[in-house]
DNA sequence: ATATAATTGAGAATGATAATCAATTACACC
DNA sequence: GGTGTAATTGATTATCATTCTCAATTATAT
């Protein structure tokens, strides 16, 4: 079990790529980084630990992190790629409030298990799944539902 | 059942909006275009059919498709948003091919059942859900071994 | 026919991400 | 520890899908 850094420096080593501190300093933000994230949210955290890695290499930094399974795209959301860290982290999906933006995340063993038979049947060989559920969350639904209400005692 | 132009006419008309020679046009081209489409293939299909109808209406049209239920957004794909007409038609959800951009739909009406369950237990109200599953079709999961094996030998 | 709010096309603006390029640097090898 | 070389970087510019602006036009209710 290596940490996010070792695991970054053995597949950089792999492909005989370099480690600088750039991308050191980028492995650094990432674990410190709450559950989603996007490009910026990673240059803003390295702003934080007073690092000055731009932003282009940030987002050159990306497709590393993702392809050596550090880190996955999850979302779309407002125009904006969002990312989360997935080395030893349990796969999940998500539920995605449409009001407030809260996202849940649950994990179903019978999803998954109803996706590989999926997959058999089309003799699809897959490599992702992202299961997206969009909607309102608890609290938005009360919140709406008093709107909806007055709105209509108003009439 | 009302068909595509009549439904639009009726939503427009319910919102107070106008039916203009544009948004007919818009839809005669959305009904002949195939499965998945984007705004661009909407404004080809346009000048297909001698319309002059510019791409800024075409993208300020989308939202109303949208809501009016006639077409949905189905699937990133290279930065573009594809849409599918939804009126009339059964849901669906997707396994997209990352090699050769084949999409293949599929309907399962467990994973739909385990959808409405899991939203009960976190009392989410969803509006529209979306299973992509990415990876290799049968035709490039050949066509990648093939590569694969060659690279061996001539190794 | 009139009034008015909605709609349009053209072009400019936006904003996330990618590409360029000259200067720098990691690191394998001696 | 120096050397060579390909990889990397920051700064800047480019890209390109989508949105915005605005003046001119138009659908539709009365
Ligand atoms: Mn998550
Ligand atoms: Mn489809
Ligand atoms: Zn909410
Ligand atoms: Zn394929």
């Amino acid at each position: 079990m290596f940490s996010y850094k070792e695991r970054f420096k053995y597949f950089l080593k792999e492909r005989n790529l370099k480690y600088t501190p750039e991308r050191k300093e980028i492995i650094e933000a990432i674990v410190k980084l709450q559950k989603h994230f996007d490009a910026e949210d990673i240059y803003q955290q390295l702003r934080r630990q007073e690092s000055n890695v731009s932003l282009a290499t940030v987002y050159r930094t990306i497709p590393l992190l993702v392809d050596s399974e550090l880190i996955i795209e999850t979302l779309h959301c407002r125009d904006k790629v969002l990312y989360e860290r997935i080395y030893n982290k349990k796969h999940h999906d998500h539920l995605v409030c449409i009001n407030c933006g809260r996202i849940i995340e649950f994990y179903n063993e019978e999803v998954e298990k109803l996706q590989d038979e999926i997959c058999r049947k089309y003799q699809f060989l897959a490599t992702e799944h992202r299961l997206g559920i969009k909607g309102y969350c608890k609290g938005c639904q009360d919140k709406l539902n008093i709107k909806i209400n007055s709105a209509k005692e108003k009439k």
